[in-house]
DNA sequence: ACCCATGTTCAGCT
DNA sequence: TAGCTGAACATGGG
């Protein structure tokens, strides 16, 4: 589910239940349910992939991971909420998502926020000067850096840039990385647009495409940097520099 | 039916 | 000791 675009559909969606009282809190997270209950919903808020629900004191941190999901008004037949949150008719119920019960916010920063209004392009630069020997494709996921950033935003990224996925930041000129955080940013805005059309995987220009939408030549699938992630490139456009 | 994947942490090793 | 790597988590779509 997760990818920064799709956390912030989330927070929209949730929208509807600020103001409102919790009146139930229930499922396997480890947390202090007591400090929910009753508790009314004051704002939603997001930073990268992390959802915040946000009490009067405390905020439930979620965080969907790889294979996390949501049901509001509504729930799924054969699998347990890790949290679930009941209100005067209606509920949200969490799976398979990382809770945790929070103070505040301060230790995130919201200028590394890819879909944040506050993002910062000269703070990111900056961060990516002390990754000189880290692969691009990895200081790409970097969350410190590029917090909203996964896999499918690293690929079409990297594509749009014409850069090479395992690339060292140190091997990469300066309007290379301007055009990659550009185009990073403007393309989580077009992964929000495309995911409410539900046309995402239409706009794919790399990420599991056979070949490339710019010269036609073959897309190559390889398990790439420290983090050994997919990535998706077309080796005549993206090349190695 | 099997394999893979929009993610991250942490134990355990060198 | 610090840095790195692989395991672990756990579901659903192709």
């Amino acid at each position: 589910m997760p990818e920064g675009p799709s956390i912030l559909i989330l927070k929209e969606k949730l929208h509807q239940f600020t103001g409102r009282k919790i009146t139930l809190a229930s499922g396997y997270a480890k947390i202090n349910f007591s400090k929910i209950k009753n508790k009314k919903i004051v704002a939603i808020k997001t930073w990268g992939k992390h959802l915040f629900i946000c009490l009067s004191k405390n905020i439930i941190e979620i965080h969907l991971r790889m294979f996390g999901s949501y049901c509001i008004n509504g729930r799924k037949n054969h699998i347990n909420p890790k949290l679930h949150l009941q209100f005067s008719g209606a509920e949200i119920n969490f799976y398979v998502a990382d809770v945790n019960i929070i103070e505040s916010l301060d230790a995130y920063d919201e200028s590394a926020d890819i879909m944040s209004p506050q993002w910062d392009n000269k703070a990111a630069k900056s961060k990516l000067k002390s990754f000189q020997a880290t692969m691009i494709c990895d200081a790409l996921l970097n969350q410190q850096i590029f917090a909203g950033v996964g896999n499918i935003i690293k690929n079409e990224a990297l594509w749009l840039s014409k850069i090479h996925p395992e690339d060292l930041v140190s091997e990469l000129p300066a309007p290379a990385i301007s055009s990659l955080i550009k185009n990073c940013i403007a393309y989580a805005f077009k992964f929000l647009q495309y995911k409410k059309e539900g046309t995402l995987s239409l706009h794919w220009h790399a990420y599991r495409q056979a070949e490339c939408s710019r010269c036609s030549g073959e897309i190559i699938k390889k398990y790439t940097g420290r983090a050994k992630r997919v990535s998706y490139f077309c080796p005549f456009c993206q090349q190695k520099r």
